[in-house]
DNA sequence: TGCTATTCTATTGTACACAATTATTTTGTG
DNA sequence: CACAAAATAATTGTGTACAATAGAATAGCA
């Protein structure tokens, strides 16, 4: 697809678009079902960081989910005072903020593993194709350019 | 890919994430470059779409962008005030308000079109690959599930 | 040891998104 | 025609995102 220059702005052919798209789209399927977690798409994509890795600081997390302090900060004041997790500085390094999950946060895992598995079910052959993992190698990309 | 259960909530197995992740990235990309035509990215989206078909409502903008009137109003505010655009009601129909742009707003299309090719150029691949079109049927599915 | 640069989190300000609700207008039906 | 239903924007409330800045703590170095 090689465009002329005046095919070139439109919105059909912005691929930034259909990444746009899709993934407000997507993730206006899973809010409401992780509504029933007490969840939001932002929180759960925290909680899954968390429950693989417990004990990691804010920037780590950050850099899992690329998110910046802006948007965790208040993400994980509101996940603490929901009881899912606790922040305390590091007392080796008073900058670092130290996330751990509290026994309700560990616990919500498996009740989370029922409830995403309708979608999870919806979305298995968008994970089998070769999408998926084209879109994690533009992921890699993206932060190259 | 068939995942066994303890693989299912990995962050790095959400079709979603991926999706969420290039999405962000590439808008963050973008905007420190429409910031010099004094657009955000959905100010972007919107011109894009006006630019293909002047004159239609703030709901056939909605369905073109996936977007509803709770972000449309004051984003067409913000850029009626910018001189881009012009909102007024329908005459024929008085629920109905029709966007037109300026001559600012048409004029604005040249200089957006230089100032994102080098943008497109380094999309090129992506739009060349099977991924755009993988993507754009993935749209089209989200909204039938 | 001081001093400077760096690291890390928090804050501020701007800009979306979207569900739910409201208000207005039009349409469709008995 | 009257009135219920539908269509359309606007409003309200909540929840992100992120750039830019600030502020505290640490590291590195002259």
């Amino acid at each position: 697809m090689d465009l002329a220059n005046d095919e070139l702005l439109k919105l059909d052919n912005e691929v930034g678009f259909a990444l746009y798209a899709c993934s407000k789209g997507l993730i206006r399927k899973y809010n409401p079902v992780l509504e029933r977690l007490g969840l939001t798409y932002t929180s759960y994509l925290a909680m899954l960081a968390l429950w693989e890795q417990d004990g990691i600081s804010v920037s780590e997390l950050g850099k899992k989910l690329y998110l910046d302090s802006g948007t965790l900060t208040p993400l994980l004041k509101k996940m603490e005072k929901q009881g899912l997790l606790q922040r305390r500085r590091d007392r080796e390094d008073e900058r670092i903020v130290l996330i751990a999950l509290t026994p309700k946060g560990r616990d919500l895992q498996a009740k989370t593993e029922r409830t995403v598995s309708a979608l999870n079910n919806t979305l298995r052959l968008l994970r089998e194709s070769s999408l998926f993992s084209d879109l994690k190698r533009l992921l890699g990309e993206l932060y190259e350019i």
